[in-house]
DNA sequence: TCCTTATGTACAA
DNA sequence: TGTACCTAAGGAC
């Protein structure tokens, strides 16, 4: 489930479970092998997240000084696909499916399927950071820089906000729930979303994915509007969270019951209300 | 057992 | 804009 929270949530665990004690890294299947053959035995010591980039840094920092960067840095992206699955030991024999594992005597991790692992630089990740847009979950995030972008584009807003150089850790769902929840028309342009609407959204995002990364799910309905508030039968959507729009083609709108629509966005899917989205 | 689908991105044309 | 890539689950046969 690879949105931006999905990827703080991996690096808050990634730290938890595998800092200090030295690492013993592998690559079952194989794409990663050199790189877990130089990393095996170093201790993990720093974890970041930026978007939906995850980064794990080896080496180094072991000694008192908290500046001391690591040595080197795993950058891993799970695209569409990409799964973490984290064991207590002992670690069962891997699948060879698996790209990575890290396993101390505590725990185990497997990572499967990601578009990215890479053992990076530091000058690398930095230019990764660099082209990246701000990150809600990121202290260092400045919201007026998406705007800035945003404002002067022709480009439609559903897009922007997909677009990780203009807001990094968007995707799908927090995409189309954010529209919904501020009942803004997917398809105005950029350039037409006010300040103040802006505002209202980046915070929104921020209180949204922060949740997300707390339960490790999507939630986006409002306690008023959840099908026991609205005196309807419970409700779970398949992607193990509660929205308003998202994957809901042709179901009623949980406020006013027309049929969410549904169509094709620069070759991803969009979902609204056709009727709360006039804005 | 095969086909479709998915919360993503990069590159070619 | 289309296509390639990485994996696994669910549904159609």
């Amino acid at each position: 489930m690879p949105e931006g929270h999905t990827i703080h949530r991996l690096a808050h665990d990634y730290a938890t479970r595998f800092s200090g004690a030295p690492t013993h890294v592998t690559s079952p299947q194989g794409k990663f092998s050199d790189a877990a053959a130089l990393l095996t035995g170093t201790p993990l010591t720093r974890t970041e997240a930026h978007g939906k980039h995850l980064f794990l840094g080896f080496g180094s920092g072991s000694g008192s000084d908290a500046a001391e960067q690591p040595d080197t840095w795993v950058h891993i992206h799970l695209g569409l696909f990409g799964k973490v699955t984290f064991g207590d030991a002992p670690a069962p024999p891997p699948t060879d499916t698996v790209r990575l594992r890290l396993a101390n005597p505590t725990a185990y991790v497997d990572l499967r399927g990601p578009t990215t692992c890479a053992l990076i630089t530091d000058a690398e990740k930095q230019a990764i950071h660099d082209r990246l847009g701000p990150d809600p979950l990121r202290p260092d995030a400045d919201p007026q820089a998406a705007y800035h972008r945003v404002s002067r584009s022709r480009t439609t807003i559903a897009a922007l906000l997909m677009d990780q150089k203009v807001i990094a850790g968007v995707g799908n769902v927090y995409r189309a729930e954010v529209l919904f929840r501020h009942g803004i028309d997917p398809y105005r342009a950029g350039r037409d979303i006010t300040p103040t609407e802006w505002k209202a959204m980046w915070s929104d995002l921020v209180a949204l994915m922060r949740e997300g990364v707390r339960n490790n799910r999507i939630d986006t309905v409002r306690p008023e509007h959840t099908p026991e508030a609205m005196g309807r039968p419970p409700r779970v959507d398949d992607h193990g969270g509660e929205v308003y729009v998202y994957r809901r083609t042709h179901q009623p709108c949980h406020l006013c019951g027309t049929g969410i629509r549904t169509a094709d966005l620069a070759a991803r899917n969009l979902f609204w209300c056709p009727t709360c989205q006039k804005k």
